[in-house]
Parts: structure tokens; sequence; C-alpha cells
DNA sequence: TATACTAAGACTAGAATAGTCTCATATCCA
DNA sequence: TGGATATGAGACTATTCTAGTCTTAGTATA
């Protein structure tokens, strides 16, 4: 369909939760995924992801955790996104080599590759500060940004 | 991930055809298929969903085949992904009604539902006309357009 | 009436996702 | 030093979703 993986879900609940906690000692998986209801091996999983780009950093032994390797207005949902599931991509046409069977005759390749990134847009936009914020800010979402920044598609 | 179904994909290769042959005759689904090469019976059914929902027009009997029910600048992205995957919904999360299990504890809901309203936003930008367009136009994106417009999620 | 087409929906196969399990490694503290 | 508690990594399974097929029925035209 045109869904966020349960995965990058999860890893949006954590980094949320480290965003919160920065303060205080290392979270650890068991931790946030008691808090949430989620299972604990399923998020350190997700947790590990992160890691391995960079996003959190991993603190092992006892008393150990996990905490935010940034600040949370420099970390946008993108990134975490992209970090669980690789890059988005609407269509599997639109990487930058990427050719679907049918490249010559498909008609739609170059509009959806610009929808994409508009949605690349909104979500980079995003950041886990923002995301922490109450609802009734405007928070949200510099639509006017410019379309084409181009350099989000590197992950992975 | 965060992908396109082939269904919808097909959907728009479809909808973008008739758009470009619609002075013609109407198009049998065999004859879209061909021409991109397609399963002519994976063709066939997504037509009958976008007939379903009105986009376009099924017409019976030999030399039958599809129409578009609207103009091209009247049918957005969003109305032919929408009407065969059925609603946009980037987590099961921000639905409605929709409760995940963890509703009380789910801390990313609420931002979400905003990054969903953003990327309705830009899907129900983008128009058939506008895709038919030649790239070199600027043609997408309204990014501009106001974020809250809160009339999208109705479909199914 | 025969033919060429769509309508509808059950069905199958395969891929992707979610989630589990196990073993290895690092750190802390008694 | 040794046990407890963490992460790291990767194989593994189960379940769900998607793509695609097949079959039967209905409808319009010639």
């Amino acid at each position: 369909m045109f869904k966020l993986s349960k995965k990058a879900d999860y890893g949006l609940i954590a980094v949320k939760h480290l965003a919160m906690h920065r303060q205080q000692h290392a979270c650890s998986a068991n931790e946030i995924a008691e808090e949430y209801g989620i299972s604990a091996t399923l998020m350190a999983k997700v947790l590990q992801k992160l890691a391995h780009h960079s996003l959190v950093v991993a603190k092992h032994g006892s008393s150990g955790g996990y905490q935010l390797a940034k600040e949370p207005g420099q970390i946008s949902a993108l990134d975490v996104i992209s970090a669980i599931d690789g890059p988005v991509l609407i269509t599997s046409c639109v990487t930058n080599h990427g050719n679907c069977d049918a490249t010559e005759r498909c008609s739609v390749k170059e509009p959806l590759r610009r929808v994409n990134e508009s949605i690349l847009n909104v979500l980079s936009t995003v950041t886990i500060s923002q995301m922490s914020e109450e609802p009734h800010e405007p928070a949200l979402v510099a639509l006017s940004a410019p379309a084409r920044s181009g350099s989000h598609m590197s992950s992975t």
C-alpha cells in the first residue's frame, strides 16, 4: 500500500522516547519496549539498526542502553525511517539507475519521481523535536520549502 | 515499506493512457495491457476498480472498453491510488477512529497524522493532466498550498 | 444468436514483514 | 574474578500482503 512499516514506526517511538529522556541515564531496549507494550527483542533489533546508522549510540554492559547521538532537532523522520526500511521510494522505478522492465514504455515514471521528491521533502522537514511538541503548535510542515534538495536519497 | 502498490502504479498508467486517447474510441483492458507489457487480466482488474469508483466508465460488448469519466485535470493521483489501494494512511494508527492497541501510550500518532495529511496534500495536488505534461514544465507541486485541508481522508 | 467484450470474485504462489531464538561480546559491580 | 545485565549479529519461522491467474456470468453489438 503506502504505509510505514511497523519497525519504522517503532523506530520513531524509540527515538522520540530517547529525545524525551536524554538528560537521564541511557534507556535499554527492554525499558522502552515495556513502556509502549512492544516486543523487547523486536525493539532491540530496531535500535540496533538505528545505532548502525549513527542515530543513537549504544552503551554495553549493565546499566547500559541507548542514547541519542545528535540533538533531536537534528534528526528528521526521514532519517529514522530510511535507517530502518532503506531509502524511501514510492515505486521501484524511481531509483537513480533503477529501471522497471518497461522503462521505455512506462509513462508515469517521471511524474512519480517528482511526487517522491515532495514526500522526501515533507519527511525530512519533520524533526524529532517537532514531533515532541504539543499538537497545538503549527509545527509542520514547511511545505513551501524548495522542492529539489536531492540530498536525501543517499542512505543505505 | 513506503511504496505504491504495482496495481496503483498500473492504475496511473491506465488512466494516463486513457487521458491521452480520450478523443478516440474506448480502450480495452487488453489494448492497454499490451501497450505497456502488463498482464491483461491484471489490468482488467485494475480498470474494474477504477470503474467502480467512477473514475472511468466501462462500455460493454464488442468494441467496448474504458473511457475517462472526467476531465484529466479533475482526476488526481490520490483519486487513482485510493480507488485501487484504499485510503492512503501511512500508519494504521492515523485513521479517524482507528486505534492501534497502544493508543494511550503511542506518542507518535499525532505527529504522523500531520505528516500523513501533508502527503495526501501532495498526492491530491497532482492531476492526470499534469502527469501528461512534459517534464521540463514546472508542473509539480504546489507545495506551498495550505497544509490543512482535511477533506481528503473521506475516500473509500 | 454468436461474438467480443466487461464484471466479479474465488483461488494460488510468492514475497515481504513481523517477530522469535540463540550465541557472542562488552561492561559493571560485588 | 565471575555473575548479571546490556547490546550485536544473524539464522529462523510464521503470518500477512500482493501479484497474478482462472473461471463463470452478464451485456452490448453486429
